[in-house]
DNA sequence: CACGAGACCTGTTCGC
DNA sequence: TGCGAACAGGTCTCGT
């Protein structure tokens, strides 16, 4: 499910609450439990159950597609792989299917973390930045500018598809948007990173920042049974849209397979490079 | 360094 | 209808 929007829509949705669900902010732990041992990471479940009670949520915040609460002593990371989901309920709420990790807060709440197929995994640390160390830039970051992506695009000799992928190249894109951004800049997934120039680059830039905003305006994109809340997939261009028109020129879409993962395209629209 | 295959998991959809 | 294969929003590790 989750890369850089959805995950992002999660964030707001646990620091500011909805109408009907509280902000995690302020909030004391009680009691931790890891319902399936391989969700955590670090420390061992004893460490981690025996040091989250009493901890304080300070604050709800984002890198690439992990997630993570800042308590008073440790940062509590997520990272939601294909299936995760976090959700606030009362403590009262029957167990459903899935749940792998779950934080009971004082006051009768508790954040459960959901994980049909297991690959999600959590951390518990002080030292955060240890972990995040190998990502690259955050896309949406003012600081992360058209020039940025050109001298990185121009370091590497690799294909766009796989490359947008590598989270230390740029951290937060996923397959979905990947395509999406492709699509609106006019690159074919198969082009070779070092045969950009600044305008392609600019122009891949624009577009990568446009689908991830576009993405989060929505609330994310919610498929299959995964996810609930986000719209975003009313309004793919290109992903799963295998045959249908494309919405610039009405070719049809096409599915090929990039480094084992499904990659859609408009061979009018996004032509290879002579 | 770049790339492909296999692993990790469960559930849904596809194709015969 | 039934049943196995293929596929799914991600990432890691190993071998070439």
């Amino acid at each position: 499910m989750p890369e850089l929007p959805e995950v992002e829509t999660i964030a707001a949705i646990l620091r500011n609450g909805t109408p009907d669900q509280p902000s995690l902010r302020g909030m004391v732990i009680s009691n931790a439990r890891v319902l399936w041992a391989r969700t955590l990471v670090t420390p061992s479940v004893a460490e981690f159950e025996q040091r989250l009670p009493g901890q304080l949520v300070k604050d709800i915040w984002r890198r690439g597609k992990h997630l993570a609460l800042s308590l008073s002593q440790h940062d509590l990371i997520f990272h939601l792989r294909m299936s995760g989901d976090l959700l606030v309920e009362r403590q009262d709420t029957p167990l459903a299917p899935h749940h792998r990790l779950l934080i009971d807060f004082t006051g009768g709440y508790r954040l459960a973390f959901n994980d049909t197929r297991k690959f999600g995994r959590v951390w518990l640390t002080s030292e955060p930045d240890k972990l995040f160390a190998s990502l690259g830039p955050e896309p949406l970051d003012e600081n992360f500018q058209a020039q940025d992506l050109y001298q990185r695009l121009q370091a590497r000799h690799r294909r766009l598809k796989p490359l947008l992928l590598d989270q230390s190249f740029l951290a937060g894109l996923g397959n979905i948007y990947t395509d999406e951004a492709l699509h609106k800049a006019g690159l074919h997934p198969l082009e070779m990173s070092d045969k950009l120039t600044e305008n392609h680059a600019e122009r891949l830039w624009r577009s990568i920042r446009q689908v991830l905003q576009e993405g989060i305006r929505h609330n994310g994109a919610s498929i299959d049974w995964v996810y609930r809340g986000g719209n975003f997939q009313n309004h793919f261009r290109v992903y799963r849209q295998t045959g249908k028109p494309c919405p610039n020129c009405g070719a049809p879409i096409q599915k090929i397979t990039v480094g084992q993962r499904g990659t859609h395209f408009c061979p009018q629209c996004q032509p290879l490079m002579p």
